[in-house]
DNA sequence: CGGCATTTGTCCGTATGTATA
DNA sequence: ATATACATACGGACAAATGCC
């Protein structure tokens, strides 16, 4: 029974997050009170706290108090990235996933970018494009550009949240191999066909950069089997 | 200092089940022995584990033992939830982004599969469209079969993670007023393009069945405004 | 079926670190 | 600099669930 009880100790706390229509950012009761309306202990209280932050349902700040969170995507990115590592075969089946579904995101949503994407954003990505071989945070902020102007936040943390377990993981793909002039040109392309109203032409350039990542991905395939000959 | 190591006790013991390559479903030390491992107390190891928990990567049977997880993205679930009812509106604006994105993926996947469906697949969904009427679980299974083909679990579950969240806020959203026979008649034409292996026009069908499921949010929109008015 | 060992669940009390006023 | 309020951490104890003999 307090079994029970403590199963749905979150939901209790997400209940009250909605009955006393709490929005994000306000303040959280304090653990004495959440202990006195929940009637548990210190100890549940906190430990079903614990379990709502790592889902960005609160957030935890020391010495102040606790807060109602914005549940942003990226509370995934651990869960993401070790899903992958604890794949079998170095989970490289599991990053060609991930791949496969940017690839279809960012496909998709290249198609109604190239319509109405202004002068600005053509110039800023042009700028990401060229700080793209000096700098990998440039990569990052050039896809989530340019999905900017979908006005879609969920899609925004969904690929940021691709995009850091990717680039996460992709240290133990063993060496690169990969010109960075390749990718910059890859990158260059799509904006080339953004700048010409080429929704199609900036679908396929799309597809190019991806065809390039799944290279990389099969080409450390073999590369990890091969290691994997020889114990480490 | 504490609080330091707290926060990357989880990361510990992430790194522990990497070091000795536990694979999903494998045994976690107990308590006690992580207690050891880590150097820490009871409670901090059991905050860190319910962490651990609530993103899946540990899985807790009471009384017998915790077990690595295989950190499915539905533990994202009540995260999301939590998203679309927090946001200011009711969360309409959010939820509409979340069918959009249902909207790119299965656009997006639906072409591929129409290349090479069999026959078997497609009695399947036929047989699963007629159950819709009456049974609401076989259209998420719809959306499933559809694109098993594609042998990439992580698109599977995060499609089935976007389509408990919608029809979970989804009788928030006031009265239906679809017809049923409507959906069903959607749903039918995707089966049948997929049948002529038309791929394009299975993409075109997709595309008329989320039109619908748009205008009942962007009803549901107003519905709310006129309701907001009345307190409740 | 019952009893036993193991493991997780809950609770209490207390001390410490941290941020705000 | 002091005080207060809060979160953090620790240790010990008992309850509940599970598996096994």
């Amino acid at each position: 029974m307090r079994a029970r009880t403590r199963e749905t100790l979150q939901d209790r706390i997400i209940a009250l997050i909605h009955e006393r229509r709490l929005a994000p950012g306000a303040l959280m009761p304090t653990e004495p009170q959440l202990m006195d309306l929940l009637g548990a202990s210190r100890n549940s209280v906190r430990e079903a706290i614990r379990a709502l932050q790592a889902l960005g349902i609160v957030e935890i700040r020391h010495g102040f108090g606790t807060f109602v969170g914005h549940a942003p995507l990226d509370v995934l990115s651990p869960s993401l990235t070790f899903r992958v590592r604890t794949r079998p075969g170095h989970g490289v089946r599991a990053l060609h996933d991930l791949v496969a579904v940017r690839e279809i995101l960012e496909t998709g949503l290249i198609g109604s970018v190239a319509r109405d994407i202004s002068e600005a954003r053509l110039a800023a990505l042009d700028a990401l494009v060229t700080a793209m071989e000096r700098d990998k945070e440039a990569d990052r902020a050039f896809h989530s550009l340019l999905y900017e102007s979908c006005n879609n936040e969920l899609v925004l943390q969904l690929i940021g949240l691709f995009w850091d377990v990717y680039h996460e993981v992709e240290p133990a793909l063993g060496p690169p191999e990969d010109r960075a002039s390749d990718i910059v040109a890859n990158h260059r392309r799509i904006v080339e066909a953004l700048r010409n109203r080429d929704g199609s032409g900036a679908q396929e350039a799309m597809r190019l950069h991806f065809r390039d990542v799944k290279a990389r991905i099969a080409r450390a395939e073999r590369w990890l089997d091969e290691a994997g000959q020889q114990p480490a």
